[in-house]
DNA sequence: TTGACAATTGACCGATTAGTCATTATTATA
DNA sequence: TATAATAATGACTAATCGGTCAATTGTCAA
């Protein structure tokens, strides 16, 4: 076995335990026998390592289910697909701890907050396209919701899985999730989750916006706006941002002032964000 | 506003944006605009500031629930408990993130971590007499599934809900969630989890509330309150726990005082379950 | 056996953390 | 106003972290 596989297995062992920000490096090496320098000939950050893991994981968990929900009989498929994916996580139960207590956005490293939004994304894809092959038509409306409720099911029922230290009949598990997604999508009417919503989803993650890009942006704004309360607003917030002295209230009723404006309403989003209104 | 109360009240705010682990006391102290040594006159340590949070609204929480499903007509009963807990976590939005941040042991204080699995067995035990009373005999064999469900639905949801910064229909979301476990727990014939699984996963919850314990939190209540019904409802619910002599309908009267009090609902709670209403 | 090179080590570094405490500022009282 | 009591401060400590690198050990051809 190559230090790097030696590594990643005894790291995943503590983060299943631990979590990953809450094992050191230190602890990693003494688990493996080995001193610190050598995990940095392996890995050049511990980052790296907790990339490596997921990277490794998940690729192979992704294509599993993308290669069974694509070859095998609709007969077959929903049981196909829960039995696959418990067996995975119970065979792989220390990365599927890891998924479970990471899955909240616990990583610091933005690169991999957005790798894991990535995976997750893949699996609601495959998981859609199997609801579409098992049920066409009929459930165009609740599809996404069908999607949803398979989630959570498989989520919690996971959850016990892992965390209960009984060992579990995976096939009645399965059988018995696949009951209920059969009445829900053969009997279920009302639908939550919109085509509209999902998109408005799918779009990047706003990102923490500066103090240099509201100033440039309400500086266009200001230019091109006429001479309105609404562009007094504009002012009197940028030199607040500036040089910070109007009270917090007084801001928030500036941003309030521009919040209608049909050229305004972005930047007002903005602006609430950014001052944690 | 006491220095307590807005050092929870910030502190909450980062923890729901970075977790706990990743927020210091350094921040806090900068986001309340106190010093660090402020800081530590109101609380001892940093667990004992989570502790605090987590106290305050799961006992809110669970109060609330507890009290709906007791006293809510069976035809808006699922409703009702969805509508809710969905509006209680849309009003605290800051607690419900950090609660599903931290949901998975990120903790490593150990009294932590049962007090949030003690909430979480007493949520259960609300659920269970929920779907028991709604459905009877006809779901013996699955309500142990059926409060799985609910609760692995109404988790993804909440996600959504939370992470999502588009605001959503709640009442339409409780409908559609009424409407899949109205099916599940008619048609769903499967039991995945028994009796006997429960049983063994169970570990000593909530113990029987004494009478000595009822009393030292009554008079601690009793001092941090200000003059009110309230306050007059504990003295008097004081005096009848060292000498009991109020008729039963007077005392279930003189909680029901106090059962809104945001300071009162887990005392309340403790009451009723100790006066057996 | 030697010497050149690669692999491995662990003491060390700067940064950051929770928590402390001597000092200072503020308030209440006489 | 003077004094005592209380509240608040922030420099400080000890511990821990991820990461580095000069020094040591191991390997193998000559």
């Amino acid at each position: 076995m190559s230090k790097k596989q030696l590594i990643m297995e005894k790291a995943l062992e503590l983060f299943a335990k631990q979590g990953f920000e809450a094992t050191s490096v230190q602890q990693i090496t003494d688990h493996c026998g080995i001193s610190k320098g050598a995990f940095y000939l392996s890995f050049k950050s511990k980052d790296e390592l907790i990339f490596s893991l997921i990277d490794y994981f998940m690729t192979q968990l992704i294509s599993d289910i993308d290669y069974k929900v694509k070859n095998t009989q609709n007969n077959e498929l929903l049981f196909t697909y829960f039995y696959t994916t418990f067996q995975t996580f119970s065979q792989h139960s220390d990365f599927a701890k890891v998924l479970m207590k990471e899955q909240a956005q616990t990583f610091h490293n933005q690169e991999l907050i957005e790798k894991m939004y990535m995976y997750d994304r893949l699996v609601d894809k495959a998981t859609l396209s199997m609801v579409e092959r098992l049920y066409g038509e009929e459930i165009i409306n609740t599809k996404y919701d069908l999607v949803y409720c398979i989630k959570g099911l498989m989520s919690n029922y996971s959850k016990l899985m892992l965390f209960s230290n009984v060992p579990l009949d995976l096939k009645l598990l399965s059988e018995s999730l696949v009951e209920k997604i059969n009445l829900l999508a053969e009997h279920a009417t009302i639908a939550f989750i919109s085509e509209d919503f999902i998109r408005s989803m799918e779009q990047p993650a706003l990102k923490e916006v500066t103090n240099e890009q509201l100033l440039e942006m309400l500086t266009l704004k200001i230019e091109e706006m006429e001479e309105s309360i609404e562009k007094e607003s504009l002012i009197l917030l940028k030199q607040h941002l500036l040089d910070p002295s109007l009270n917090l209230a007084i801001v928030k009723g500036l941003i309030e002032n521009i919040r209608n404006h049909p050229h305004c309403k972005w930047i007002s989003y903005l602006l609430l964000s950014y001052f944690n209104f």
